[in-house]
DNA sequence: GTACTTTCTCAGTCAACTTTCAGGAAGCGT
DNA sequence: ACGCTTCCTGAAAGTTGACTGAGAAAGTAC
């Protein structure tokens, strides 16, 4: 596992969560890096210790695994809303049949993610989530930098105004490279964020993607993409 | 704002449901999803809690479960209004013989949704007794989005002027999409909004639906109904 | 009942996207 | 300048997701 990225979000970052998994490298995968991105994060390993940790620390969202040793994710749930609690939710689930037991789950606003994810999937899904429940202060699903923009909501990217088709894969890297503008990322870095995280390829593919970007919105003055050889990638404005 | 918010409508949204319904899991399901769309809602799990709620929280409309285990839902209403309410009633029937019971009780502007219902049938519902039973500001039963008409009393659909035949369902999936216009909706989303809550089939009803509405409403320029690969669809005029 | 509409499923096709590979270009140290 | 390393990028292969026609099943009207 390489180092870590700081992206850090300034506005949710205080938020508190609090990550329900069994298996121990996930939790460890899921606990550090919510915590590099800000997040004040607790954790359970079954759904009973879940049930109690959610009622002592009062998080503002869960991330909570579909499989747990003892309770399912549902009943853990049902557990916590029955006690007047009406936090928002994440699911992990396994692409399998209970895939299908989520359905129903969007209405309440909560949202889930199926394994195996990205990081920045995931945590793009809780910002998300985060972003529409918490009631107020509407924070803009708009990433700007210089004169590039990124829609989280609708997927649109814009570069100087010009609306840029992006394919997924091309759409979260670039929004990883927007949210740690002005940070050096190295290709290890970009791929446990970017990548799901059984993905066993190699760095090439970040060559790849970022030429990808490049040809798509990066053809024009001034280039934002640059290339610290031996190093990485960053996004920032040249000059200086 | 985010992807699911809000297919608030702001007149309305502030109204105050009481939702009666003995049955945990549906009434979890309509707290969340009324709640979410932007009702002030309150919960009664009895015909006798529902009456003495209502004399409390005086709401503007109440939506009552008729199979209750002390008092049936006749009975609540008849108790509310010699209490001198007035208040309109959408209520939730078993598709069986208390389906005619309910009949007569339309006539007062009040109106049904027989179970297992969809969130778009019931929230179209409840709209249309508020609308009526609202003194005063008329709100238009008629969503319009670019050339596109939908009229939520007669049901007709019009297409840059033509008229449009849709079934039931397609004509709730271009309701649905209209109401939520500009907003990008995951095919788990549109399943848990426009499907009936019982269903157990996959998402490739939604892309079959969506197929059918773009055959008949779509087959024009500008293409209105877009599909975002990996992410759902979304209803909007063509990128600038 | 029969005919008709509508809902839902399935599977084939196609298009878009991802991943790998390999040759060439560009940067770096000496 | 030379050689070494790293990066870029075109092309091909592999994979996935979406669209759609056909038809079974369920429901409705006559």
């Amino acid at each position: 596992m390489s180092a870590m990225a700081a992206q850090t979000q300034p506005k949710q970052s205080e938020a508190k969560l609090l990550v329900v998994e069994d298996d121990a490298n996930i939790l460890e995968l899921l606990s550090a890096s919510l915590r590099f991105a800000g997040f004040d994060v607790s954790t359970a390993t079954s759904g009973s210790a879940a049930v109690s940790a959610a009622k002592n620390a009062t998080p503002d969202l869960v991330v909570l695994d579909v499989m747990l040793p003892d309770l399912d994710g549902f009943e853990v749930i049902r557990l916590m809303r029955e006690g007047g609690q009406r936090t928002p939710v994440v699911f992990l689930t396994a692409r399998d049949g209970t895939e299908d037991k989520i359905r129903g789950l969007t209405l309440g606003g909560d949202d889930y993610v199926t394994k195996p994810f990205s990081l920045e999937e995931l945590t793009a899904r809780i910002r998300a989530v985060l972003r529409r429940t918490t009631a107020g202060e509407e924070e803009p699903s708009r990433l700007v930098f210089a004169d590039l923009e990124l829609d989280e909501e609708t997927h649109e990217v814009y570069r100087a105004g010009q609306r840029v088709q992006l394919s997924p894969t091309e759409f979260k890297l670039l929004r990883y490279l927007m949210l740690n503008a002005n940070r050096v990322l190295s290709k290890a870095q970009i791929l446990d964020h970017v990548w799901k995280y059984d993905f066993r390829g190699d760095d090439n593919i970040v060559e790849s993607y970022i030429s990808y970007l490049r040809r798509k919105v990066d053809n024009v003055q001034p280039r934002l993409i640059h290339t610290l050889r031996g190093v990485g990638y960053v996004l920032r404005k040249p000059a200086v």
